[in-house]
DNA sequence: CGTGCATTTGAGCGGGGTCAAGATTGGTGG
DNA sequence: CCACCAATCTTGACCCCGCTCAAATGCACG
């Protein structure tokens, strides 16, 4: 499950909300000094709750805001003409979607809760009106997107030069790294997507992630059952994922 | 041959040089107002040349700036810690290389030059200072920024769902487009790239890329001679590459 | 407790990788 | 200007990883 956040009704016009949020160390206002944090906050709209499966945008709206994950998590894909869908990321808590949007009249792919989940509203257009007064926050964003550029470079040479069980290894190893960051374990946790999703994600069958996924178990380096995940043998699994950079 | 553009030496100080690139309209200029070109022209270290193969940064390079091809082409790549390389980019005159590094204190990836190439130099400091006063300028940055993250995607799609004929058949419209968008011919031109770039771009063997291109020559879609390429049949060409959608 | 979806497991096949020769090309110096 | 060599590109033969098809099992939710 996800980082347990005390979540607020939108309705009760809480202030404080970024300050006391514990994601802020990853967020964006991670690079706002305390006394400025105020303004970023009067911009976002917060703790808007999706469903498992809801879209928080697709590819026909027109894009208007980009969103961190406060709490489940999200997929990104997106749908070709011939409506094959091609997953192009998970986003966990503290992470920010829509990024890849704004060059774009409408969202340039779609956005889905993996599974109950809250999120944080940015309005662009007070985003950019904002970093142009704040340094800090502009060199964030230039941080954030350049960092998302890179995600795509890695997940391209993961894609290109790797087998299925270093693919496997190394997107295990980022979800671990990734829950760790959130002070859960990352050692033991639960799969927010389904077998398929993984699939999609890496180029895979669903077969072939359930048969990768069995032989890792039977080798000693994971322990799952369904989407509850153990990671036995970090070592190991970091060997199998080879040179494929774990993307955090 | 790239677009023969008169290149001027460094020596003479060139005031209105990117008022007169006909690049103008690709690069980072597209934004400004005509009369704040000349902010963004102190800026710039405008027309270094290198020769094929020399490197432009590489990823033991402190990052401080972001370039602009003028002439040539480059080409960028990650090498791993076992020496292996991955492809991540081709860039063409008018676009901007490093945008991926903006997180880093260096160069996420190795830039080289693919041909004879003139590159004009963009300090970050300099420009993050110039986009948080002109706000047209940030919005042109965020932009290309997310431009590359959706090519990310693109490829990320292109590598994990298409067949070697459908890669290499989106490759080449691709290049196509990018050569149109200059004013140069899209049906018939030259590939700055080797065979071994384009595999390795596109997660292939060499083998393969220079059977798909016999292939389809013999299907009459194309006519290639080494590096020569022409276009015989655009059209055929999109339904191989289906989907993909022609990054440009 | 049954229905539908997700996951697992098995059997067989094919696209593209690997290995190994040739064929071209281009750069260099005599 | 041409001969030579190295690098690039092409072509062929063979094989393996992962996809496809098919079916069984498990699991969640009404």
């Amino acid at each position: 499950m996800a980082q347990p956040i005390r979540l607020h009704r939108t309705s009760s016009p809480l202030k404080a909300s970024c300050h006391q949020c514990s994601l802020s160390n990853l967020c964006l206002p991670l690079a706002v000094e305390e006394n400025e944090l105020d303004r970023l906050e009067d911009i976002v709209q917060q703790g808007r709750i999706f469903n498992r499966g809801e879209h928080i945008f697709d590819q026909s709206t027109p894009f208007r805001a980009c969103f961190a994950v406060r709490s489940g998590s999200v997929k990104t894909s997106i749908i070709t003409e011939s409506g094959e869908e091609q997953i192009t990321g998970f986003f966990m808590p503290g992470e920010l979607v829509g990024l890849d949007s704004m060059s774009h009249e409408t969202y340039a792919c779609t956005a889905r809760a993996l599974e109950r989940t809250s999120i944080c509203e940015f309005p662009v257009d007070k985003l950019e009106e904002l970093t142009g007064k704040m340094p800090e926050l502009q060199h964030h964003m230039y941080h954030l997107m350049s960092q998302e550029i890179q995600n795509g470079h890695q997940l391209a040479m993961l894609l290109s030069k790797n087998t299925a069980e270093e693919r496997i290894a190394a997107l295990l190893l980022s979800l671990s790294s990734r829950f760790e960051r959130r002070r859960m374990s990352g050692t033991h946790f639960s799969l927010p997507m389904a077998r398929s999703d993984i699939a999609n994600f890496l180029g895979l069958a669903v077969e072939t992630v359930s048969r990768v996924f069995t032989r890792f178990q039977n080798q000693g380096l994971i322990k799952a059952r369904g989407r509850d995940v153990e990671l036995l043998d970090v070592d190991a699994l970091q060997l199998v994922a080879r040179d494929s950079t774990r993307q955090d």
